[in-house]
DNA sequence: CTAACGTTTGTCCAATCGGTCAAAAAATTG
DNA sequence: CAATTTTTTGACCGATTGGACAAACGTTAG
């Protein structure tokens, strides 16, 4: 009857703690350009004792995908149509981008994911991701229709506050590269914060 | 001396061959995740007589990334203060869009790139990009001051029309897992054109 | 035809890969 | 303490990888 057998202490730490090194590994180098032998080294332990805490590199990685989609969809969900509503995008901009600034290892790895055709996850975007879209699209139009917000596509709406607060982690290096060392520092983050509420409530037309 | 030995005509056309196959592979798989038989298979030839027109790997990968990035950044080289601020930006977020619409393998062989960190391509960055990035920050600075545009920051405006056009050809499965087969079909671009034309130019502050 | 040159491929090699295994070393239990 | 179980590792295996090489094939010029 093969009971679970509930894990040790050490059990659970080293997990945890080859989880942290593949996320590592994984997030710069993509699944297929990461081995077995590397995360092992970053993980400071020999190849044969990581497989002895995960059966193999798929293993490793799909436990990490696993994880990341829990917390990477909670800002979405936490969008509800009580308070209001350019207050809450608002504050839905601030998260994500507060994601990207202290989860960037889990941004590039969803990222590598998607560009590689999601071949591990297409069922989960295809079912979860969408229905979770939809709904909220749902309260956004609503939104629209009562003239809280401006008449626009809610879906392309998301997908702009995807990419513009994923990027600072996914193009980190050129971020960093084109603001030059001076503002490719912590002012960054601040500065983006600051440009993104201003274009999403106002865009770049100038008042008058 | 060994001069350079103009290339034939059977020459030309195969190295173009597997350049285009190559893209299709590295913009899919990455560069680490794809091999030599791979991008020869999709060229329909052997492996040694693709070794026969590029020395190594590397030295596709290289053929091609120095190919993107001239192609690359030509519509930000199109921006001038000579037509009037709104429609020339309005102009450069189509062109970024068009790009991502017409050459989604480019811009996710870029993206791959760009996740790994850069490594081939960093001096670029530092220096031919963020020169120019500066070049038209300056520019569109200039348009701030004269009242034509909102007063904001000029790079991180120039990121978000990056990430939010890229978006939908480095996510494209994603876009279309989300939007399902009727709208994931050929109007999307369409749809995201709009949407980003009223984001960039009002906001989402409803008219009053 | 034949010599020269450009093109193509089958075969091979060393390095690296993911993963196994048995045996040693620690840790835990009685 | 000894017995047992968990943890760690060195050695190894088959498969895949990037790339080398020489031989074969094709084409063209004399």
């Amino acid at each position: 009857m093969d009971a679970p057998a509930k894990p040790t202490r050490i059990q659970t730490q080293k997990r945890e703690l080859i989880l942290d090194a593949a996320l590592d590994v994984f997030s710069t180098n993509g699944f297929r350009g990461s081995t077995i032998d590397q995360i092992a080294d970053a993980a400071g332990m020999s190849k044969p004792n990581l497989l002895y805490y995960f059966k193999s590199k798929e293993d490793i990685h799909a436990t990490l995908i696993q994880r990341l989609l829990e917390t990477w969809l909670a800002p979405l969900h936490e969008i509800d149509d009580i308070g209001d509503p350019l207050t809450e995008l608002k504050a839905y901009i601030r998260r994500k981008l507060e994601m990207a600034r202290d989860y960037p290892r889990e941004s590039r790895l969803f990222a590598n994911e998607i560009l590689q055709g999601a071949p591990r996850i297409m069922p989960l975007l295809e079912g979860e991701l969408k229905s979770l879209v939809d709904e909220k699209a749902l309260i956004i139009k609503g939104w629209m229709r009562d003239g809280k917000i401006a008449q626009t596509d809610p879906r392309h709406l998301i997908f702009s506050i995807w990419a513009t607060t994923q990027h600072y982690a996914d193009f980190d290096v050129q971020v960093r590269a084109v603001l030059g060392p001076d503002r490719g520092g912590d002012g960054r983050f601040d500065d983006a914060a600051r440009f993104l509420e201003q274009l999403f409530l106002d865009g770049l037309r100038p008042k008058r």
